[in-house]
DNA sequence: CTGGTCTCCTGATCGC
DNA sequence: TGCGATCAGGAGACCA
């Protein structure tokens, strides 16, 4: 389940390692994780996939790898750029050769260093990830202006624009990407049992000082994630297959019944828009 | 505009 | 040993 610090040390390592090669589709063997920008699978969208290889970044230098939120940009000297989206369980892994023992490998990319070879694979049991050929790197931005601001720079004036008026669970707000992009389950949980806020309680009824302390867990929560390597669940690995150690911090995530580290009380757990929400009842009192 | 529910998909886990 | 049921969940679709 990569959110924004799992997809940020993706695109990290991907910045320092892939940057410079020449990149090529090589393979394809899922065309249906293949959308476009505005349907980003077309489930029944009758348009069989007519996307042209040479969408997909061919024989093109990649010049850069950037993120917003959970997505990432990958963007070719040919001004060819990649909109990918893990979803629950994408993975983009870097090897040296081609295992044909993996499974749910959708696509391949050789990468051409001066005098090496490597491979980008697209890996995704779930098949919830998706990848959107862009014409040019405007055609990224297109997409990303739909999303509200990176939660990893999220300010406490941004957050009240975000909040006011707004009748709306917190958490729920906080999962929209339309509003706030980068959150997840994991994170918007771990941000509210740091900021000692109730998942439910209504956006609105947030005051300043709540609304300061929202904003600094949210970065403290993610950067934390980020300097940890991320989260690994099940899934999620960097490139290079390294797990990541978040997962080791959680103060309620996946913790539903076992004691707060704060108080000591009973972590409980709710349906909160028909996600699993974890949180303390002590500490994040209604 | 809002909230709820369904859908996609696979692998892990659990009860029998 | 194996089988079916259940669950996880990002995000779009759809409905009230």
């Amino acid at each position: 389940m990569p959110e924004l610090p799992e997809v940020e040390c993706i695109r990290s390592y991907l910045e320092h390692t892939c940057v410079g090669a020449k990149i090529a589709l090589s393979q394809l063997v899922r065309e249906d994780i293949v959308g476009s920008v505005g349907s980003p699978r077309g489930k029944r969208s009758a348009k069989k996939s007519t996307t042209p290889k040479v969408a997909l970044l061919d024989s093109s230098t990649l010049v850069g790898v950037e993120r917003k939120g959970k997505q990432l940009g990958l963007i070719a000297d040919n001004g060819r750029a990649l909109l990918i989206r893990l979803g629950m369980s994408g993975q983009l892994l870097v090897v040296e050769s081609v295992d044909k023992n993996l499974s749910h490998v959708h696509a391949v990319w050789s990468l051409r260093f001066n005098n090496t070879l490597k491979f980008l694979l697209f890996r995704d049991p779930r098949r919830f990830g998706s990848i959107l050929p862009c014409r040019n790197r405007a055609g990224i931005d297109d997409h990303w202006n739909k999303l509200g601001p990176d939660a990893l720079t999220i300010s406490q004036p941004i957050l009240w624009q975000i909040m006011k008026n707004r009748v709306t669970g917190v958490k729920a707000l906080l999962l929209d990407q339309a509003r706030i992009c980068g959150l997840g389950n994991i994170y918007v949980d771990e941000s509210l049992f740091l900021s000692g806020i109730h998942p439910k309680k209504q956006a609105c009824f947030l005051n300043d000082v709540e609304l300061q302390l929202l904003a600094y867990s949210i970065r403290r929560v993610l950067s934390k994630a980020i300097h940890a390597g991320g989260s690994t669940l099940r899934d999620y690995r960097t490139p290079d297959g390294a797990e990541g150690n978040f997962q080791k911090a959680h103060s309620v995530y996946g913790r539903i019944g076992l004691l707060c580290t704060m108080c000591k009380a009973t972590i409980v757990g709710d349906i909160v828009g028909g996600r699993t929400t974890a949180f303390c009842p002590n500490c994040q009192a209604l």
